[in-house]
DNA sequence: CTGAAAGCGCTTACAG
DNA sequence: CTGAAAGCGCTTACAG
């Protein structure tokens, strides 16, 4: 099917395709009959602007990618749908590129973006390889969205996250507050920056203030209600001391419940549990999940301006990093217990499935 | 900052555009040197062929575009997933435009995809108007992925669906298996193809088989957590005769089960409760809601393939409809009644919050 | 096997 | 106020 372009616009108006440039660009200098009549004739004939050919001179596509890590984690998902909406909300497009998780295609979806002629990309990923990705694209402003180390030239990259040492911290605080002193932190996964600072935080503030941690490592390449449910399973396995799990997700924190459940473990009462993330379903009634919330619309919107205004302004020579500060979500997952005498060793009693 | 071009690569290589062009495209008229020597080049200086140029010759970008009706519903995120996994494989990109629900923006949405010329798109709706939204720009290859009203000449469209009448009927025979003869269809949207079909199946069977149906409307735009949460506790405020309730989405039974534990209610004991999607988090452990799934992969798979097909066909003077089978997940929210009895009124104890 | 030329649909100096 | 011309980065007949 043919669409119809500038050029028979300027046919039947009988004028250059100048002039009809002019007219749907709204230029200064052009009659204002010959303007309503170019006006009428794009709207009869259904013309829509190529898109295609105005960013060939523009060099701009108004368009910006977004490679998130897994867009079937609910958080994901959510953050992306309000980058969407605050992209859409300055005049610009949004090219969705869902890399699986591990495939190492990420390098592929950034050279792809740049075929594109994107005018940015937000990365989204605790992957602490993130930044070199990033520094490998110079030439394109780029945001990561999430955490990066800070030694050494890693850091030198525009950034916005949530402060993921404080929110870790938040956590063993609340905890030590009800009394805990032997905690596990849950699902921790190597390579992922965020799980770096999160457990740093935690398990510095919880030793400054005399607890005990053990940490679970998670093997897999993400966080979620599977992984949390064989590391709990795991643990569940034997008679343990701890009172409470700080699971590194809330997806992971959804898979502990499940072992809970299976092994006749009752949350809180025999187990206070934290989750990290407060996704939609935390919050459901028989979920009800204490947990650390990250701002995700603020985040969202930090996000997209700082990669917009890098956009408009092409400086270089600098970088710019934000944080964001998570907040505690109480809710009904941990309990009060008292610090003074030790807890019972539990048997639990796992059903075998 | 400046690409290098097709042209920049010429120079370098001592040759013409056109045989780089060749290069590029493994042309077969060019000699092996020359082919190596230039894909050198383009590896040492990063190039990236600009796609923008491409498709304005060719007239294809090679992305469809893909309007979901929100994104922040997990169903509606995770079949986004599947398209652009199916997508990918067979070498198209997903251009994700969520308009918000009920925005009347979709049209917007169209015109700027038309802009963008990308080759297809995929419409995801329930609304009853979709059908009168694609045929408005017939000249772009799309399909409708929900129900369309299959009177008049709303039909003559490609759509893939889930049998959603058939989802009904089993609901339906379900419950009634279960011995239950008075229920509750709860969150009919009017406006929504895919509602009416749901409850026309539902309640058709159920009246076949000799079972009381009351239908609670909901108001909105979309099948929420909070509709349902609204719609139950309107339910429970009175004395009610009804031993089941068959949720309109698994979101709306939620938002139910919400309900029920402010007001006291157990379920299954006292109510029992069936969802429709079947998202993912139906099977978590503290939820474990019965519902019918919708195949969700083989929905996107579908999907793309007849809009794939259509995009190379071009063919005229057809349209084709799949229908996709729904199935039931029997999981705890449903408990078998003795049916011959009737069941005790039920006198609610309501907290109010 | 290689290149000069035309053209995809638009914008933008430049000259009237 | 209007238009002819050049050009964005590429591809594709056409001629060598």
């Amino acid at each position: 099917m043919q669409r119809v372009t500038i050029k028979d616009i300027a046919k039947m108006a009988g004028v250059s395709v100048t002039t009809v440039s002019r007219a749907l660009n709204d230029a200064p200098e052009i009659s204002p009959e010959t303007r309503k009549c170019i006006l009428r004739l794009c709207q009869e004939t259904g013309y829509r602007a190529n898109l295609l050919a105005r960013s060939l001179i523009s060099s701009r596509t108004n368009v910006i990618g977004v490679i998130p890590p897994d867009i079937s984690n609910p958080f994901h998902a959510a953050f992306s749908l309000y980058i969407e909406m605050y992209a859409k909300a300055r005049d610009y497009q949004v090219m969705l590129c869902s890399g699986r998780p591990g495939d190492g295609r990420i390098d592929e979806l950034f050279d792809f973006l740049i075929s594109q002629r994107v005018d940015g990309v937000l990365l989204l990923s605790s992957s602490s390889s993130a930044g070199d990705l990033l520094k490998a694209h110079a030439a394109l402003p780029s945001v990561l969205v999430g955490d990066c180390v800070t030694e050494g030239t890693g850091s030198q990259l525009n950034a916005v996250s949530v402060d993921n040492c404080i929110g870790g911290r938040m956590a063993a605080e609340y905890l030590h507050q009800l009394g805990h002193r032997q905690v596990v932190y849950l699902g921790f996964r190597a390579g992922s920056a965020t799980h770096a600072l999160r457990h740093r935080g935690f398990s510095l503030r919880a030793e400054e203030l005399g607890m005990q941690v053990e940490t679970l490592v998670n093997p897999g390449r993400s966080s979620t209600i599977e992984s949390g449910h064989q590391l709990a399973r795991q643990l569940f396995q034997k008679p343990f001391q701890q009172t409470a799990v700080f699971a590194a997700s809330d997806s992971a924190a959804l898979g502990v419940m499940a072992a809970a459940d299976e092994c006749g473990i009752a949350i809180p009462e025999e187990l206070s549990l934290m989750g990290y993330d407060n996704i939609d379903y935390a919050a459901l009634p028989n979920i009800r999940l204490t947990t650390i919330a990250q701002p995700i619309p603020q985040l969202a919107r930090a996000s997209v301006k700082l990669l917009l205004d890098l956009i408009d302004s092409e400086s270089a020579g600098e970088y710019t990093r934000k944080f964001l500060l998570p907040t505690l979500v109480e809710r009904r997952t941990c309990r009060a217990i008292s610090a003074g005498r030790p807890m019972q060793q539990k048997i639990p009693h796992i059903n075998h499935i």
